[in-house]
DNA sequence: TTGCAAATAT
DNA sequence: CATATTTGCA
C-alpha cells in the first residue's frame, strides 16, 4: 500500500492524499497554501513545479493523510491536519534533502539547494518549520512547550476532536444552567460546574448558543400553539357530543359566549407567559410535585434557583392512569399526546450522533414512529387498538357538582402525573378541572359519561399556585385536559381531551410521550422515571 | 468573558 | 443540503 510519499523536490514537497474527499482537500491545500514561502510552496496550484498534489482514494481509509514517510513506514494523520503537522512534514522534507546534500558534498553552489536553505529558513522563522538540528530543536522546545507533549511523542498532532454532545454531557450542561439560574448563567459557570475534562469554555458557549436557540424556537411554537388553541376554543362547548373533539376544534371557527370568555382568558394568561421580561429569564423547571409523603420528586433542582417560567412545555408521564372505574388499575395507559393543531413538528428529538448511536437505544429508534396523524391517531396495531375518543372540557362556571364518583379518578389522573412531571409554572397553573363536560364518544364503552368534575381547587396541582405567582386559579380560569390513548384491554384505549396549558404543551411533546408510551414503562420505577424522564424527554427535543 | 454570526465540518 | 460545531470578532 505504497500511500503516500513526501518527498523533497527542489522547490517544494510532494504530499500524497489518501482521501478523495473534496472537503478535506480544500481544506488541507488551504494550509499548504499557507505554507509556501518563497517559491517553497507545498501545494499546487501555486506553482507548477513545487508540489505535486496527488490524490488517491483508498477502500476504508478516505480520513487520512500521509504526515511523511519515515524509512518505509507510514504515519497517518488524521484530518483535521493543522500546521504542526504540515511543520513535521516539512522535518522530513529537509531531512531527506540535508541527506542529500551530503551525499553531493561540496556542492554547495547548488542553486537548488540554497533555494531549499532559504525556504527552510523562511518557514522556520514563521515557525511553521523546525529544523532538525539538535540546537535549534532544543530552544523550540523550550519556546513551544505547550506543544512539546504532543510534538515529542509521535509528532501526530492531531486537531482536539469536536465536542459531541451527547445525552449525558447535554444533561450536565442543563443541571448546570439549572443550578446557575437562567438569568445568570454563563458559558464559564457552566463549565466550571459541569467540571468535563477537556471541554472547553467555546463548547460550553457554543452549546448554550443553541440551546438558547432552541428554547426561544419552542416557546414560539408555544406560542403559536396556544394562539391556535385559543382561536379553537371559541364555542368548544357546543361540540361536546362530537365524536372526535380534536378535530372538531379545528374545525370550529370561534363562535360561542362562554368558549369565548374561556379563549380571552387564556390569551391573557398566555400574555402574562410570554412576558418579554420573563424572556430572558427562563428556565428549565422540573416542577417539584410532591409525592404522598410530601418528599420532593426532584432532586436535581435547587428550588431556591428556580426562578422563573421555562418556555418548555410540561412534560407529563402517565402510568395506569384511571380513566373510568371499570378499568383494571394495572392497565398501561399510554399518553398519546398529538398535537390537535396539526402543526407541531412530528419530531422533536435530539438527533444523536452516529458515533453515539447506543444511546439511541435508550429511547429507541424513534424514527420508525408513526407520526401523530390527526385523521389516525397513532395506533401500533402491535401494540394497541386505535384509542377511542372521550372528550373532556371543564370550566369553573356553573355549580361544582358533587361527582365524586367521578372525581377520584381524575385525582388519580391527576397524581399519577407527579413522579415524572415536568411543567412550567404556568403550565401548572392550568391543571384545573371544574365543571365539565366529558363526553364518551363510544357509547358501548363502559366509560360513563361524567357531566362535571369538582371544583378547580379540588383539581388543582398542589404546589402549582406556590410555584405560579403569575396567575391565580381565578385568573387561570383555563379549562384542563389531557390528550391520553390508553392500553386496551377487551377495550381500546381512550382519549381525554381538553383545552388548557396542559393539553397544548403536552402537545409538544408528542412523539416523546408517545415514544414514552411505547417503550417498556419507565415510569414503573419511580427512581427511574424522575432521573430519566426528565432530561431525555424535555431535553432530548433540544436539538429538533 | 460573552454573545453573535460567519465559516467550516459532518 | 441541512445542521451542528468551531472560529473570529466586537
Amino acid at each position: 500500500m505504497a500511500l503516500a510519499d513526501a518527498t523533497a523536490f527542489p522547490y517544494g514537497l510532494r504530499v500524497l492524499v489518501v482521501d478523495d474527499d473534496p472537503t478535506w482537500l480544500k481544506i488541507l491545500e488551504k494550509m499548504l497554501r499557507k505554507c509556501s514561502y518563497q517559491g517553497w510552496n507545498l501545494c499546487f496550484p501555486l506553482s507548477t513545479n513545487c508540489s505535486v498534489f496527488t490524490v488517491m482514494s483508498i477502500d476504508g481509509e478516505t480520513s487520512r493523510v500521509m504526515k511523511g514517510v519515515q524509512h518505509g513506514a507510514c504515519d497517518y494523520l488524521l484530518k483535521p491536519v493543522r500546521m504542526k503537522e504540515l511543520r513535521n512534514i516539512w522535518q522530513h522534507v529537509y531531512r531527506k534533502k540535508m541527506h542529500e546534500v551530503k551525499e553531493i558534498e561540496g556542492n554547495d553552489s547548488c542553486d537548488d539547494l540554497q533555494m531549499f536553505r532559504n525556504g527552510c529558513e523562511g518557514l522556520e522563522e514563521r515557525g511553521l518549520f523546525m529544523r532538525a538540528d539538535s540546537d535549534t530543536m532544543r530552544k523550540r522546545k523550550d519556546v513551544d512547550k505547550d506543544h512539546t507533549d504532543q510534538d515529542s511523542s509521535d509528532g501526530a498532532t492531531v486537531k482536539k476532536a469536536r465536542v459531541v454532545w451527547s445525552v449525558d454531557l447535554h444533561q450536565k450542561f442543563v443541571n448546570a444552567v439549572n443550578q446557575i439560574g437562567f438569568d445568570k448563567v454563563g458559558p464559564k459557570k457552566i463549565l466550571d460546574l459541569m467540571n468535563v475534562p477537556g471541554l472547553t469554555r467555546e463548547n460550553v458557549a457554543s452549546h448554550l448558543q443553541k440551546y438558547r436557540l432552541y428554547l426561544s424556537r419552542l416557546q414560539k411554537q408555544n406560542e403559536e400553539r396556544i394562539l391556535g388553541a385559543a382561536r379553537q376554543d371559541f364555542g368548544h362547548k357546543g361540540t361536546s357530543d362530537n365524536l372526535n373533539l380534536r378535530s372538531s376544534f379545528q374545525e370550529q371557527s370561534g363562535n360561542g359566549t362562554t368558549g369565548f370568555q374561556h379563549g380571552s382568558q387564556k390569551i391573557q394568561a398566555q400574555s402574562n407567559m410570554l412576558d418579554p421580561h420573563l424572556e430572558d429569564t427562563k428556565i428549565v423547571v422540573p416542577l417539584k410535585v410532591p409525592d404522598k409523603n410530601g418528599t420532593s420528586v426532584s432532586d436535581v433542582i435547587d428550588p431556591q434557583n428556580v426562578t422563573s417560567a421555562s418556555p418548555l412545555g410540561g412534560v407529563l408521564s402517565f402510568d395506569r392512569m384511571p380513566v373510568n372505574q371499570d378499568r383494571k388499575p394495572s392497565e398501561t395507559m399510554i399518553l398519546e399526546c398529538q398535537s390537535w393543531s396539526g402543526s407541531v413538528p412530528p419530531k422533536q428529538f435530539m438527533q444523536y450522533p452516529k458515533h453515539n448511536r447506543e444511546r439511541c437505544d435508550l429511547l429507541g429508534d424513534y424514527s420508525c414512529l408513526p407520526k401523530p396523524d390527526l385523521e389516525h391517531p397513532i395506533t401500533p396495531s402491535h401494540l394497541y387498538a386505535p384509542p377511542q375518543l372521550v372528550s373532556m372540557s371543564c370550566s369553573m362556571e356553573g355549580d361544582a357538582r358533587d361527582f365524586s364518583d367521578v372525581k377520584p379518578d381524575v385525582l388519580g389522573c391527576m397524581k399519577s402525573l407527579s413522579p415524572a412531571l415536568m411543567c412550567t409554572v404556568v403550565d401548572s397553573v392550568s391543571a384545573q378541572l371544574s365543571d365539565s363536560v366529558v363526553t364518551s364518544t363510544n357509547s358501548d364503552q363502559k366509560f360513563s359519561s361524567v357531566e362535571g368534575l369538582s371544583s378547580a381547587k379540588d383539581c388543582h396541582i398542589d404546589q402549582a399556585r406556590n410555584q405560579a405567582p403569575l396567575l391565580t386559579s381565578e385568573d387561570a380560569n383555563i379549562i384542563c385536559g389531557t390528550d391520553l390513548a390508553c392500553l386496551p384491554d377487551d377495550l381500546s384505549g381512550y382519549q381525554l381531551q381538553g383545552i388548557g396549558w396542559n393539553s397544548i404543551d403536552l402537545f409538544q411533546c408528542n412523539d416523546v410521550m408517545m415514544l414514552n408510551g411505547l417503550q417498556n414503562n419507565w415510569y414503573d420505577d419511580p427512581e427511574l422515571s424522575s432521573e430519566i424522564m426528565e432530561f431525555p424527554l424535555l431535553d432530548g427535543c433540544l436539538f429538533a
